[in-house]
DNA sequence: CGCTAACAAGACACTTCTGTCAAGTATTAT
DNA sequence: ATAATACTTGACAGAAGTGTCTTGTTAGCG
């Protein structure tokens, strides 16, 4: 499969639904993964490791939660791919080979270090602003958490469930 | 990771050193595992399963080994890799995301959309010929079996041992 | 202080990928 | 027929990705 871990996907739509303007400054885990549909245990652990890599911030307790650590407009798709799968995410060979280099290749090799550069300046660029401007232009999947619909007369109830639970797959 | 599995640039790297012309007709496992470096048990079952897609055949016994079911130039890698990860091998979001389409993007949909057009249209026109030609006019890894350095008086032994068996990682 | 809210952390489970090993089966040579 | 050869098949194992569940730890409220 040529993509990226679905963990990243997560990681993308978790972080666009928490700079949502209707959030307070900390946004707990588990409203995030009502609006998002991502697993409330996995996504834990997902934002865990993100506060690890200095993209997010945690505050434990009462009226706890995770808030974003820089503006949307200075976090990237990129910053949060190698936050979520490593520095080497885009390998050097296409095909997955361990010794194909400039010396060595294989025949895929120039063809895929242009698109290399393509794909990695294409997520650089993509901030979550972009991702935000995007989806009030677009109506996309992401960060549509609380933004439209309902009034809201009773803001206790966590309302917006857009995945069933059970995802038999 | 955003490449595709090890177990295809194996399956290109074989197909590519049984294209070679000092091969006879059947081309034993041992012998592509032992120029290409890839385990040969693993291999067996790759180049099993690649019967199954009918890329190429095998014939069992005395004297039997592998053969290409076509001409090289009629194997291209985006056959090779189809055959190795199935027809979803390039999903539509870049992100792993689920129910990212067309009504209900990512931000990166257009851009992967092409992008994905690129890579396909690139393994497709990549035949094991053009991998051949390849080798020859670059040096490349593949195909790079018994070609030079010999002349090959012994031919009862298996000569070229590319890799140490043990390969520590 | 004690209760509750919320993140932190570890154990466990399931699937896929990668790889090894051993036994089975088919083909050819002698 | 028998032996040698070489693919076939199944069991097994380790690592990584994706989740779930339970327990621990911290922060704030009354």
């Amino acid at each position: 499969m040529l993509c990226l871990s679905q963990t990243t996907g997560y990681a993308v739509l978790a972080l666009s639904c928490m700079d949502n303007p209707c959030n307070g400054k900390w946004v707990l885990a588990k409203e995030v993964s009502e609006c998002t549909g991502i697993p409330q245990a996995y996504l834990s652990k997902i934002l865990h490791s993100l506060v690890g890599s200095g993209l997010i911030q945690a505050k434990r307790g009462y009226r706890g939660g995770f808030t974003l650590a820089r503006p949307a407009d200075q976090i990237s798709i990129l910053d949060i791919t190698e936050a979520v799968e490593g520095e080497s995410w885009l390998p050097r060979c296409l095909l997955g080979l361990v010794d194909c280099s400039q010396l060595r290749a294989c025949p895929t090799h120039d063809f895929w270090s242009i698109e290399r550069g393509n794909i990695e300046s294409e997520l650089r660029r993509t901030t979550l602003s972009v991702v935000a401007e995007f989806e009030r232009s677009r109506g996309t999947r992401m960060g549509a958490c609380c933004d439209t619909e309902e009034p809201d007369s009773t803001p206790n109830k966590p309302g917006v469930k857009r995945r069933s639970k059970a995802k038999p797959r």
